[in-house]
Order: C-alpha cells, then sequence, then structure tokens
DNA sequence: TCTACATATTAGTAGATACAAATTAGTCAG
DNA sequence: CTGACTAATTTGTATCTACTAATATGTAGA
C-alpha cells in the first residue's frame, strides 16, 4: 500500500528544485512560465505558483512581475546558523575532511552540562574537521545512546559527501528536531583543543554550543564545536523577509 | 493623492499582528476561524488565510488542521542574525542602555579594511551598549558621511526604545539594506576594549563585523562590535522550514 | 459516569476564473 | 535604424467553489 498523501505543491516543489540541481535551468535563465508548467505538471497555475513560491522564498529562485522567474543561485544562503560545514567548505572550492577521534559511551557520567540536558545515557563523537588536510575544528557530539543504538565506526566517512553528522543522524537513524538553540562563547584554547587543532596554547578560540530539541521538547543532540576560524553568514535584509514581517 | 498600492492580505496582516502586540488575542488562545476572519474583514477566506500563513511562518501562530489557530508567542526567534541589542536585552527583561563615546570624521585615513570597503568620506559612531548599567559590548558603526549628513550626538539618545543603530539609520536617514555579510572571530581584548568593557587584559572576546549592502551591491554600513558575552541563536527546524525546503 | 459514535467545525489542498500591473515583444511611423 | 506606441505575455492579487482531513463537540447507549 504506502499510499502517500503527500500533496502536489510539494512534489512539484522537489521536482522543480531537483532540475534546478541537475542543471537544467542554468543560473540566469528564465523558467517556463507559470501557465507552461502548470500545464506540463498537469495542475493548476496556483498549485505551481505555490511550489514557485517555496522556491523564491528560499533564495533559488527571484520572480518579477511581468518578466517571470529567473534562476538566482544555486546555493542560496541559509537562513539557519546550523549550516552544513560540509556544505560550506564545498562551496568554497576546498576539500572537506572528517577525521573520527573516538566514540565513547556515557552512562551517568558525562561532564554536567550534558548529563543536565540529558539525563540519561549518552554517546560522545569526538570527530577532527580538515579543510584541505588542516585540522580547522574539533566537534562533539553528543546523543543520547537510545536514538543511536548500533553506531559505529563505520558511520563516519573520513570524506565524501556524506560526512555532516547532522545528515548522518537525520538519514541512518531517523533523528528529527524542531527547534535549537545555538550560542557562541569566546574563550581560549585548553592544552587539549590547541594540540589537536595545531594551536599555539591560550589561542583565543570561539566555542560553539548547540543544543537541539524535537517537537516536545525533549533534547535529540547537543554538539560542541571548537574553532580558531570565524564564522560566517550571509544574511538578506527586508527585500526578502517582505512576507514574512 | 498619495494612492497606496498595499495588497489586502498585506493591510489584514498588518492589523491582525497589531491586534497580537496589543494582546487582544493572548498567547494560548485561539483566533476566530478563517472564515469569521475573512467575514470581519470583508475579504474571502483565501486572502485571510495567505496573511495568517505569513504569520505562522514568522513564528507567531500555529496552525492545526480541524482546531485552528493559536498563538503561540509575540516575540518569536529571529531567522536572522541582525537582532537588535535593544530588542533582545528588552524581551529577557532588563534594561538596555547606550553610551555614546564620540562622532569621528574620517576622509580616507579610516583604517584600512573600512577604507576599502567604502573609498569614500566615512563617520564612525562608537558607542558602548549597556545592561542594567553594566558596559556589555562596544559597538562601532561606520556609515558614508554622504549617506547621513548632518549626523549629531542628539540622535543617539542613552536610554529608551530607539537605541537601536540600525533603527536610528533606517528611520532617520531612510538607509536600506538588501544584504548582509556577518562574520565572528576570537580575539584577545585589546587595552582599549578592555578598558571600556571592564575586562582583564587579553580576555577572550569576540567580534563581530557586519558588513550591509544596498541592491545595487554599494557598502551602507558597517558594524564592528567587541563583546565579553557569548552570542545566542535560537533556531527553528524542519518544522517551521517546512514550506522552504 | 464513561465510552463510542455521529455530527459539526475548521484548516488543508486544489481547481477555475477574473482582472490588475509590470514587463517584453512587436509594429509602425518618421 | 530609431523611437514611440500597441499588443501580448507573465506575474500579482483576489474571489468563489469543492472537497478532504483533522479536530472538537454533542448525543445516545452501556
Amino acid at each position: 500500500m504506502a499510499e502517500q498523501n503527500v500533496p502536489r505543491y510539494q512534489t512539484i516543489h522537489e521536482e522543480i528544485l531537483a532540475r534546478l540541481k541537475q542543471g537544467l535551468y542554468s543560473v540566469g535563465t528564465r523558467l517556463p512560465s507559470e501557465e507552461a508548467l502548470a500545464k506540463s505538471f498537469g495542475v493548476s497555475r496556483v498549485t505551481v505558483r505555490r511550489s514557485l513560491e517555496m522556491l523564491v522564498s528560499a533564495g533559488y529562485l527571484i520572480s518579477r512581475q511581468g518578466s517571470g522567474y529567473t534562476v538566482s543561485t544555486l546555493s542560496p544562503p541559509s537562513t539557519t546558523c546550523l549550516i552544513s560545514f560540509t556544505d560550506a567548505i564545498l562551496k568554497s572550492g576546498r576539500v572537506p575532511g572528517a577525521r573520527l577521534i573516538g566514540i565513547d559511551r556515557f552512562d551517568g557520567d558525562a561532564p554536567a552540562t550534558v548529563q543536565a540536558l540529558f539525563d540519561e545515557p549518552v554517546v560522545r563523537i569526538q570527530r577532527l574537521r580538515m579543510v584541505d588536510g588542516q585540522p580547522r575544528m574539533l566537534v562533539n557530539t553528543w546523543v543520547p545512546t537510545r536514538l543511536v543504538p548500533d553506531l559505529s565506526d563505520a558511520d563516519f566517512p573520513e570524506d565524501g559527501p556524506n560526512q555532516s553528522i547532522l545528515r548522518i543522524l537525520v538519514r541512518r537513524f531517523g533523528l528529527e528536531w524542531g527547534s535549537a538553540c545555538e550560542t557562541i562563547r569566546p574563550q581560549l584554547a585548553s592544552d587539549e583543543v590547541a594540540r589537536l587543532l595545531g594551536l599555539a596554547p591560550n589561542t583565543p578560540i570561539l566555542a560553539q554550543a548547540c543544543s537541539a530539541l524535537d517537537d516536545s521538547g525533549a533534547p535529540v543532540f547537543y554538539d560542541e564545536v571548537y574553532r580558531d576560524s570565524p564564522i560566517t553568514y550571509e544574511l538578506v535584509g527586508a527585500s526578502r523577509r517582505e512576507r514574512s514581517e
């Protein structure tokens, strides 16, 4: 059976996005008109329009009245701060890597902040993210053992497109989170962090902490990142936010 | 004349938002149904629905099929990082303040990074942002002199709701920006910054730099923030982004 | 009183339609 | 060939309609 009740605007949205990523409509060119797309998909203009609006608000397309939809970019700026390290590095044309340092299980003996958040057995995945072979940041990810029953070293490839731990947790274990809270603190590199990142002791670094919760408010994962390099965000101003405030 | 061509869904959106802020519909309660709202506004259900969708995607409302729209919060998490310091502090129930240190004009003799960005005479507004009377961060804002012809000390109140420099620049001088790029770096407090913020020399701090551009790509302002305190973001995950990817 | 069922309410999806507004393309005069 | 006007194209706004799906409510039976 597996009857899926996915709305049509959703499938059409995904189809157009897939075409964009495939390069069927290249950057700067115009898409077929709403009318033509609606006809080709066999739906009304309203429905295809909804799909296009999603792509506009996601930043892929730009619509101009009387003119049409033009492809803006294939990698729109992320509006969240949970942007994937892998994506960001790939986008900048460099080679991302990940060295797994270790997977450790804790049962009540995790650091206080982590223990207070989860209050159940947790796994710590400790990885060193690399750029062009150089260590760039230390990432500690904490997840309840319950959610990742048979986690192993094999789940964390050292290279390739599937290094993102968020992607791994989502795809492999079906983890889902509804909201998250991220903080960025300044601090001095500890001896261990300095050694792993190849820095002088007491170098000022950024410590990012991110705790993600599911829709019921239960914690799903906790992420610590220690890095020497700056964090960069691209933001969009009034033009893009027009419809949301 | 001043004939305004504002779409109805926009005015209705604003009206409902105003009602929310006024407390007409309080948090946790249900709004009138789409049908009822449509009737009261004298528009179709589709139109009022569009307004409600905007409020849902902005985080004010939560919709449940068969149930209705409930008021989620009056201060939804910002999706951009350009959140106003004033707003954030007010939201946490503390009292924000701002001490103007000085307004200085530069004509070709600004620091290299600033000069490279603007390549024209600029003004530096140097302010100390306070929380409950304690200095919390040092903010240097650089704007082309051309855009703020008659800037003076009087434009920067020490307290009250209009401290936000972004708001001042927008309201008073009509500044607009289309996109921005923000970076966060770790560094050690210089003697001057340490003195102004009341920190020990060489304390690790965060240095935020934000450059904002208008739609044509010309720089509008450049902002430097030095702070000891962490930066916090609230993020929303898949549930909210459902319609944008 | 409590449960199970039927009914009403309410949002979600989708279509057809009409007109407005902006842009583009085409045409014609000079 | 150029410029001005016209027509066609294309998106933006808005209405009415119909049906589906989830939720809430009310009612009858145990």
